[in-house]
DNA sequence: CTAGTGTCATATGTCTTATAAAAGACACAA
DNA sequence: TTGTGTCTTTTATAAGACATATGACACTAG
């Protein structure tokens, strides 16, 4: 029979809005038109328009404020980043994090690599590997892997200058917003190297935790591995 | 200030849905009274039935089905499964799982599990030890506390014959559905005892769960801890 | 001059009504 | 017996009217 090439008036709308946020039009931040702005243009009702932006809400890529208006979603807000980063101390509340950055250098895509991004074996990267420090204490050993193209202009000093959340320098600087990611976690054994950075004995239970992050339209575009010691942190996982 | 003491309609339709779902007046897979039925039920339009029903929907208390009605939301469904047992083999499609009974049998609330099922220490529990094996492979070995109150006439013999999750079981035989959980995820080496019945090594990495699962209105009805191998299966985990 | 208060413009939120589309049951015909 | 049209019931979509929240700004009492 027919294959379901019927959209309604609603999911067209917000195709057409997911296109203004994807392009960079409206910026992270910012607040888009109003409902009745975007029901004028594209002839449509307030209500229809309504429904696309419900969506948007639900999936976190823009949010609403009662008598203001709506906003794109930023990874400068605190509440986001606590979406990402799920790691939560086991008694009292988060504390500071310190990020050290232990390496920067552009190298080539390799197979597994260019496999989870969707890209070619060979493909220029960048690769950052550094050190989440809670307080006093090393907790994530991590690396991080990007499309070269994309990612032009990255230096090793604006990732070490760059206060707060990589995904906000990547957003302001590159406009490139991660908008949902999937990890995969595993337990694992400290090597040498990682136990040294980490502080604790070759051998040591750790969290491996595997990242692919997308950005608009489920494009996978960074690609993170990641070493947690949870002697004093616990991660998050709701299930729902 | 006044407090926030106002509610708008559809809010108080949902709870009237909500008392409806907890009460068991509608089963697990039953069909809800149409939204016709239930608008004219509280001399309402339709549409604030829906907004309501929407809510409970993104809640996966419920759902759709166009031109069928609405159906309460049951742990039967294999798509439910998933989202409560996060384990996915490394490659190809999860295959079945046996459950193992290891241990059943009625004790009293320790401290820590008191404080998590905001119960009283001392309260009758009834717990649970038991070994998930995926195929031939031993994966998760897991321990889970319940009110023994809630649970009066479970028995040993019904958790070992059942098929099928416990959830399935708790929701038929007890009225009592699980609705949404939090885990909290450590990395752990293998004691001997957990080693010999996961077959590995003492020492061996492991992924530690704690979980803690509510049923309606936030109310918390199970405490689990379970030891999973994750060699050959990883914990999927996503942010958004 | 200043602190408070009222008013207005504009934004999202709520609620109703009308109509469309999906699903299944059933009658009927080839 | 098998398909096909049609009717009923259900959720889905769309539009419009009205409510509430917010912030800016003007006005006024002190």
């Amino acid at each position: 029979m027919g294959s379901p090439t019927f959209s309604p008036l609603y999911r067209q709308i917000k195709a057409l809005l997911l296109e203004s946020l994807r392009s960079g039009a409206w910026r992270p931040g910012e607040a888009i038109p109003s409902e009745m702005d975007l029901a004028s243009l594209y002839k449509v009702s307030q209500g229809t328009v309504r429904k696309a932006i419900d969506e948007l809400a639900a999936e976190n890529l823009v949010y609403r404020r009662q008598g203001k208006g709506t906003f794109v979603a930023t990874h400068g807000e605190r509440q986001v980043r606590f979406r990402f980063l799920r790691l939560a101390p086991d008694s009292g509340e988060p504390g500071a994090v310190e990020r050290r950055l232990l390496e920067f250098r552009r190298a080539r895509a390799s197979a597994e690599v260019a496999r989870m991004l969707e890209l070619k074996a060979g493909d220029p990267m960048v690769m950052i590997r550094r050190l989440l420090v809670f307080g006093e204490d090393p907790v994530v050993l991590e690396e991080v892997w990007l499309p070269g193209t994309l990612f032009k202009g990255l230096t090793a000093s604006a990732v070490s200058e760059h206060r707060g959340a990589l995904y906000n320098l990547f957003e302001t600087q590159f406009g490139t917003r991660m908008v949902r990611a999937e990890e995969k976690l595993k337990a694992a054994a400290a090597d040498e190297a990682g136990a040294a950075l980490l502080g604790v004995e070759p051998g040591h239970p750790l969290l491996a935790v595997e990242r692919v992050s997308y950005t608009y339209s489920d494009k996978p575009v960074e690609w993170r591995r990641g070493l947690y010691k949870t002697d004093h942190y616990f991660y998050r996982s709701e299930l729902g």
